[in-house]
DNA sequence: TATGAATGAGAATTCATTCAT
DNA sequence: CATGAATGAATTCTCATTCAT
């Protein structure tokens, strides 16, 4: 298990995972597929062995490392639209985020790029669905603002906040508990005007 | 063929024009020269007569429209660092963010490709001075990434509430009014826990 | 269309044929990659995949021509500095000159170019090499300029000599007698000034 | 007459001034007409209003500097062709390279360039013309040899020269000597082997 | 499971030149 | 005596992609 050179078949993930650096690194288009393969000491041709064009790399990586969201996803369409729920929601998020952190940067700052790219919609589409879980669809457009801004500030968590000193996992907490209470803020409301 | 080339003088603007929309549409990298000239109708190398280079017209775009910048933190600098002063700061940000809306969408979108451009560095500056001017250095973490939070809650409003139905003023105001009660918030404690 | 690409591997050397032929015939900036790729009826990404710049590809046929003016100097280096040796260096520096007898005309035609292209180093340490295994350091001023002439004579040998008639090879025999010549009269002052 | 800005109609002068010196210092190829324009602060249409073309610059210069080396063909044209005057001829002609010192090295370094410009016909004529005074045409072809080396010797000296240590007038003078030497050489033979 | 060799399209940039003003 | 604005043609180079082996 341990060999020497365990490559043998694992090609197709290192590919994955240098060009999820790279492109995380450099941006989408400024990598090149040359560039991908030297990383690798492949040629080019390999990499069109194992994926079909310079898009299906990105596709792939998204299909392996996303799922984490559509779970959360789908776990949260079965729970009471509490204001728990949305916090375990935000916690689930900022786990998914985390876990999959270069890939979200990469969306973060290739948005341009990846918008007509296919995995443009969908993550258009899933960023919409985590919205809606926690937004009220007719609660009064600040809230709204809130919750979207609760989204946001986890995405801009990612990589804004490493211009702060501190441990990252504090920093981690603190963009997570800002996010709860901006949500928290939605409830307020409700109870005070009635 | 009504006016051979009537436009006098006004070609340089124009550059800056087409190619500023063009940058936030497609992304700078997708956007060719090419193409810039074709919209306005004239060879690429007459956009050489006029900019050194494809960054450069980036460059001059900025110059032109970052100044409302400058001007805000030239003047918040020699505002007392209260609340107040930072609810004005964030206002003017705002105006300053909407009256120059595609070139930060376009900054906003194409984080990976600015970033080793010249304005890269130009906007990491200005964006930590804003940031410094809503921020007390030894706040709690917390509160540091509220601050934060709220200039980002600002840019995200740009683009992100697109997608929110509503009067395009009133959603400005929402954005405006969620940002500031961040900062508040970062008060709220002083007081609270002598 | 007889053998569709018949030509199996000698593309690289097809390249450096094609293209030393045109830099010697038009100059190194007036050669297009356009043009020495036409010639081979390849696109001009074909010399990319072989040749990593235009630079590159005159690199390249130089490290393939010079080798015998470097074994030259190493076999030189290692005689006594006799008139004799000199004689002999400059028989083969004339075989060396001939034998790559493109390269050297096109280097010699060249000069402004070639000084800022890598080979331009390259080549003047040989040049200088060569010249200080025929003169003496502390010989009269006289009789360096007539070593330097010696060897001068023999590169204008190669091509300003085009225009005289006469056997080439005896035009060649007769260029590195008058070198010989120059040599020979940088030791007959030895004897006659004690 | 010492105006301050004494560039009163001398423009044409000046531009063949920086023309010449960027010329030889960088070859005509790699100057391009922004770059002289710019040295003297004047557009590139200026230089258009005083020449036709690049080429004609370059033409303007040879027209101006030239003509020492044909009064020298025209004087010697009606000397008889004594060693004498050939010694005579080499001191001259020494004396022309000299005075028009950038041109000949700008010439020597840009054969080929120069070749297919219309100076290119033209130097050849003058070369060819000079080296005919010098030749016997019906001398043995090492005396032919000889006296083209003559000739290449003091182009040679020019810049090959350079590398040598020592008072430019006295170089110059060693470079005449050899010259004259070879030249000399011619004549030895006729009364030696009669 | 790869590679070697190539392509076609397109990019940014540079240049000599033109011409109305 | 010169400029401001532009052009057309070319150049070097890069890229994603293909395909026979």
């Amino acid at each position: 298990m341990a060999t020497p050179h365990a490559r043998r078949g694992d090609t197709r993930r290192r590919i994955q995972d240098v060009a999820l650096e790279l492109f995380a690194e450099q941006g989408y288009e400024k990598t090149s597929l040359r560039e991908i393969a030297e990383h690798l000491d492949v040629t080019k041709a390999a990499l069109y062995y194992h994926f079909r064009t310079k898009e299906d790399i990105l596709n792939s990586i998204v299909e392996d490392l996303a799922s984490p969201v559509d779970e959360l996803i789908a776990w949260a369409t079965e729970q009471p639209r509490t204001l728990e729920t949305k916090c375990e929601v935000l916690r689930r998020y900022a786990d998914a985020l985390w876990s999959a952190g270069p890939l979200f940067r990469f969306i973060q700052e290739n948005q341009a790029t990846v918008r007509d790219l296919s995995i443009g919609e969908t993550f258009k589409t899933k960023l919409l669905a985590v919205h809606s879980l926690l937004k009220d669809p007719d609660a009064p457009l600040t809230d709204q603002v809130r919750s979207i801004t609760a989204v946001f500030a986890m995405h801009a968590g990612m990589f804004a906040m490493q211009n702060l000193e501190g441990d990252p996992e504090d920093k981690r907490a603190a963009v997570l508990e800002v996010a709860q209470e901006l949500i928290a803020q939605t409830y307020r409301g409700q109870t005070d005007t009635p």
